[in-house]
RNA sequence: CGGGCCGUAGUAUACCGGUAGUACACAUGCUUUGGGAGCAUGUUGACUGGGUUCGAUUCCCAGCGGCCCGACCA
């Protein structure tokens, strides 16, 4: 990825087309939308609809492989499903009525005919899975996608958190029966905590029990804890679990072997949610599979999802400071800032160009601040756009006859030699 | 969907019923160069449609758009 990345243009800071913005934008509120704007990371189009300008899109497509390798590593195999849907299989469900599922996004054909924008893909993708499994011998399977979902929401808010256009992870789950089903279904859980501690929101995120909505009893959500979050929710930080307000009954309570005094309320991002489906979908769309004596049965299934953006101003949202954004180090969209403040220093400025070809050869993703602009505007724009760690070359550095290299998420500061900056950056970073 | 607030330059804002001001950005020049520099010059603006008025960016109405609270939220 580095080589081919190796003379993307974005890399220099210079030719990068986005610009910071000192001030937020007039009447966005939410820290997540108003620090991704600024530092030019995403385009607000209209209300619940962003774009994803360079520097997003690499934290974007960081946020996906992160999802995707844990994805493939649970034996999900990847589609990419179409957004524009037939109201065949939904009529099938029961799910195309506006008043059943009610943001819906529908339009018609130039034949006359109804199509919906894909607010889900339960539907589709359990019609798919129709010409593919058959047999006990077919299963299970898991199929997963990154893929846009359009919800006609009543009021978007909050930046990126809820918005109508959106990407999400979206898996299903087929399998022959309940107990293997469950088994899947913890398997999942345990791959969303470790993509919620890659990308930096571990030590916040707790599996929260919630409702299932109209077709489970039950789910599980993954909160973020975070004082603008929508959700309440009850959590026990020892155990690392939590119980949404809205399901949290004494039944409930003692049913989870949690009682209400050792319990802490507070608000959180939801940023998944998994869901046991049963036998719903697959039985009312005839997905069903012949067991070793010729019965029919209908797959016992899930889904589980991620929306990429929410995750993303997640991620703003708790981890942030007064100066900017603070990328955890796997989902920021460079490992390095390299500035070089040389106030028109041509040998500061070779110096800077020869550190930025070091480490590029070493394959660390770096963006370069070769801009004509003073100290104070490169540190600025530095700090807001919060990669984990900022190399510092000018006259003093070279006088003192090293780099400087300040890492982001705790402002220190240390001076080290050039002939060791790849090793400390390994090791430090 | 109910309620509230708000639409002025690329961005953020001010004033005003009578030629719309400031900051940043942008352009040119000079000075400056480790925390969003200084001086000079220049470019750029009233969401749309009605109404009231001699005259509306300002007041009124409607539409459109944005944010917030609530409701809603696989």
């Amino acid at each position: 990825m580095v080589s081919s990345m190796r003379y993307n243009a974005t890399m220099l800071q210079s030719r990068l087309f986005t610009k910071t913005r000192r001030e937020g934008p007039k009447d966005e509120v939410a820290k997540n939308a108003e620090l991704l704007i600024r530092a030019g990371y995403v385009h607000k189009d209209m209300a619940g609809v962003y774009s994803y300008l360079p520097l997003g899109l690499r934290v974007f497509k960081n946020i996906e492989n992160i999802i995707r390798e844990e994805m493939n590593a649970l034996g999900g195999q990847e589609v990419c499903m179409a957004t524009l849907q037939s109201p065949i299989v939904w009529k099938a469900t029961g799910r195309w009525d506006d008043a059943v599922l009610d943001v819906w996004f529908k339009t018609t054909l130039k034949s006359g005919d109804e199509v919906g924008l894909a607010p889900t893909h339960e539907e589709p993708l359990t019609n798919i899975m129709k010409g593919h499994i058959q047999s006990y011998k077919d299963l299970p399977h898991y199929v997963y996608q990154f893929q846009n979902k359009f919800r006609n929401e009543l009021r978007a808010k909050s930046g990126m958190m809820r918005s109508r256009e959106f990407v999400m992870k979206d898996l299903y789950s087929f399998n022959t029966d309940e107990a293997s089903f469950r088994e899947f279904y913890e398997r999942c859980a345990s791959a969303y905590m470790r993509i919620f501690t890659r990308v930096g929101l571990g030590d916040k995120t707790y599996r929260t029990y919630a409702s299932g909505g109209s077709f489970s009893k039950f789910s599980d959500e993954f909160q973020t804890v975070c004082s603008t979050g929508e959700d309440t929710i009850y959590i026990h930080k020892e155990k690392r679990v939590g119980v949404n307000k809205e399901v949290c009954t004494d039944e409930v309570l003692s049913t989870l072997g949690l009682s209400r005094g050792e319990l802490e309320e507070t608000k959180a991002i939801e940023v998944g949610n998994i869901f046991p489906l049963g036998t719903r979908y697959s039985e009312a769309l005839g997905l069903t599979y012949k067991d070793v004596k010729g019965r029919a049965h209908a797959p016992y299934t899930g889904c589980y999802g991620i929306g990429l953006g929410r995750l993303m101003g997640a991620i703003v949202e708790v981890l942030s400071d007064s100066k900017g954004i603070v990328w955890p180090k796997e989902v920021a969209p460079f490992q390095a800032h390299l500035v070089s403040v040389s106030g028109g220093n041509a040998q500061v400025d070779g110096e800077a160009k020869r550190l930025y070809e070091l480490l590029l050869e070493h394959g660390i993703e770096t963006l370069y601040d070769d801009r004509d602009v003073r100290a104070g505007e490169k540190f600025a724009d530095s700090d807001l756009l919060g990669l984990p760690v900022r190399l510092v070359v000018s006259e003093k550095t070279m006088a003192e006859g090293g780099v400087e290299v300040v890492l982001r998420a705790t402002s220190s500061s240390t001076l080290v030699p050039e002939s060791g900056i790849i090793q400390y950056l390994k090791t430090h970073v």
